[in-house]
DNA sequence: TCCTCAACGACATTTATTCTCATTTACCTT
DNA sequence: AAGGTAAATGAGAATAAATGTCGTTGAGGA
């Protein structure tokens, strides 16, 4: 149950952050945009305002329950946090994105900002590909 | 003279783009916005247009002079190209950027886009660092 | 159930960027 | 060196993403 969660993460449970959150969870696309949760709650005729979606996307961000990518286009992508961390591999000609996972990478970044004298807070590394 | 590299990428060498390639040339932060240049331009006593240099540093970007980053803040930075790759790293305290280079990364990049029957084209990795 | 403050919806506003179009200019031709 | 032409420009309007404002609503502790 949704609301527990966001109890948990210290929100209050409001509809419009309760249907969100299953959007998010029910999505097949990992990753969406407010308008793209936007359109869902209207086609799901729910009247929820987009300042409220852009709203509640950050509070879900800084409550870690999303991950906020801004890839190329200009605008945001949401991606609920499973917990399992992972980069990314876009495909220029299909826009297609694939996740992936690499240790020694992650291993190598560590070292990297720790030789300049700094702790690793976070990363984003996208690959941009086209098939073979 | 930078009229004959405009040449040498196609570009007819016209006054803004002679100014804003100088500009980017002599600028001692690597990264800059439009708006940026912009008011360096004007600084200058330019007469130049916003959506000139908007449109200049995306021609740049596809001659391959320069590169533009999105790194998180809502709007791009252009960097002129001189050949060398790197990747950034962000202190998330003072905003400032750190260039570094590290193949052994760049290597696995390549493999991992491999694996999923990719070539890799090019990508994007920044650090969010803090001081220890 | 009632009260209060946080959250909301509607819409105005801001910010970054792109578009439109009349005017100007680079540069090829003579 | 002057002229013609298509490409490039400047000004300002237009768009898109995101945030701010503010009067109203509703979640949830008392």
């Amino acid at each position: 149950m949704e609301a527990q969660d966001l109890k948990k993460v210290g929100l209050k449970a409001t509809l419009p952050r309760i249907r969100i959150l299953q959007i998010l969870e029910d999505s097949k696309e990992p990753h969406m945009s407010a308008e793209d949760v936007y359109k869902t709650l209207l086609d799901q005729g729910e009247d929820v305002g987009l300042a409220t979606v852009y709203r509640v996307l950050t509070q879900f961000e800084s409550a870690g329950l999303v991950i906020r990518h801004n890839f190329d286009s200009g605008h945001s992508v949401f991606e609920l946090d499973r917990g399992v961390h992972h980069d990314h591999m876009v495909c220029m000609n299909t826009g297609k994105v694939i996740e992936f996972q690499n240790e020694q990478i992650e291993e190598l970044q560590k070292m990297i900002a720790d030789e300049h004298g700094y702790d690793l807070i976070e990363h984003s590394l996208v690959l941009y590909v086209k098939p073979k």
